[in-house]
DNA sequence: TATTGTTATACTCTATAACTATA
DNA sequence: TATAGTTATAGAGTATAACAATA
C-alpha cells in the first residue's frame, strides 16, 4: 500500500515513474553485460576470428561507430577507460594486423588508429553475427514497438553519455 | 550511397530495421557500462558506504531484486558470472556483515544469502541515487515517451534473457 | 552418480603513477 | 607549462579445474 498518494483524482493514476525506473535498472545492466561480456558476444567473436580478446573487440567496434580514425584519447573516452588500457589493446590489434597507427598530420605527439582490411572484415563479420541474433529476438515484435524502442533507447543513452559527460567535467 | 534498395515506393519507406539496431548496439554498451562500471555507479557506492566493491554491490542489488533470499548460484545465474567468483564476493560481503548466509531448509548442501539490516540499508540507498540520478535525467522527457522507453526495454531485456538461457541451455 | 558449493590458481580488465615527447 | 601517449605496476573481476559434501 502506496504512502505517499496525498490523492487519486482518476483510475488512471499515473504512478511514480520511479518505480519503472527502479524495475528498469538491473535489466539495464543485464542487458549491458550480455552485450559487453556474455556468451553471445564470446560466440560473435569466435565467429569474426577475434579470440577471447573482449576489450580489443571493444576498440574496433568504436573505431568502426565512429567510421573514422580515433586518436588514443577518443578512443578510451568512447569507451569509458583509460588511456593506458587502450594503448595496451592497440598494441595487441597492431600485433595481429587488425588496425594500423598512422601519423596525426595536426599533432605529432599523437597517432591515429585505423582498422586494417582484415580488422575491418573481422569487425564486420562481428557486428552482423551479434545484429542477426538481436534481430531474431525483435522478430515476432510490433514494428512499432521495435521503432520505438531503438528511438526511445537511442535518445535516453545519448541523454546519459551527456550527462556522464558533465558529471566527469565537475569531477575535474 | 546505399547498394540494397530495389525499390523506393514511397516517402516512408519503412527502413531496414536493423539499421537502427546497428546503431543501438553501441549506446547498449555504453549504458551498460555506465550502469556496471562508470564513475556514477561508483560514487553510489560510495554515497551509500559501500567501498569501492563493484561486484559485491551486484549480489547486493540482485537480492534486492529478487526480494528473497537467494543461493550462490542462483545469484551466479542472475549475474551471469560462474560459481565460484559469487562464493568469494558473499564471503567478503559477510565479512562486512552486509549479508548472512542461512541454512536451507530444502538443501542441505546449499546455504541462502540474505543481506543484514545494514545490507538492506545500504543497498536502498545506493538504489536511491542511482534512481535519483537516472529520473534527473528523464525530467525533461514527456510522461509517454518516459512510459514506452521503460516498458519497451524491460520486454526489450526480458526476451533477450530468454534467450541468452536458451544459448547456455544447447551449449550444455 | 549428479548437484551445490568451496578452494586454488591463473588470466583478463582496468586504474594509478611516473615518465617521454611534442605543443 | 600543458597535453598525448607509453611503461610499469597493482588491484579488481572473472574463469577453469580439482575437490568436498549432500542428494
Amino acid at each position: 500500500m502506496p504512502t505517499d498518494s496525498p490523492e487519486s483524482p482518476e483510475a488512471h493514476e499515473p504512478e511514480d515513474p520511479r518505480l519503472g525506473l527502479l524495475a528498469a535498472l538491473p535489466r539495464i545492466s543485464r542487458l549491458g553485460a550480455a552485450v559487453n561480456r556474455g556468451r553471445l558476444v564470446e560466440r560473435a567473436a569466435e565467429h569474426a576470428g577475434l579470440g577471447r580478446d573482449r576489450s580489443a573487440v571493444g576498440v574496433l567496434v568504436a573505431l568502426h561507430t565512429a567510421g573514422k580514425p580515433l586518436r588514443i584519447g577518443e578512443i578510451a573516452d568512447r569507451m569509458q577507460v583509460v588511456g593506458p588500457h587502450i594503448t595496451r589493446q592497440v598494441q595487441i590489434l597492431e600485433k595481429r594486423d587488425l588496425v594500423h597507427r598512422i601519423p596525426d598530420p595536426h599533432d605529432a605527439r599523437a597517432r591515429l588508429i585505423e582498422p586494417s582490411d582484415a580488422g575491418t572484415e573481422a569487425v564486420n563479420r562481428y557486428l552482423a553475427f551479434l545484429l542477426g541474433w538481436f534481430s531474431d529476438a525483435l522478430a515476432d515484435w510490433p514494428r512499432q514497438d521495435r521503432d520505438d524502442l531503438v528511438r526511445l533507447l537511442a535518445r535516453f543513452a545519448d541523454d546519459v553519455t551527456t550527462r556522464l559527460a558533465l558529471l566527469d567535467d565537475e569531477e575535474t
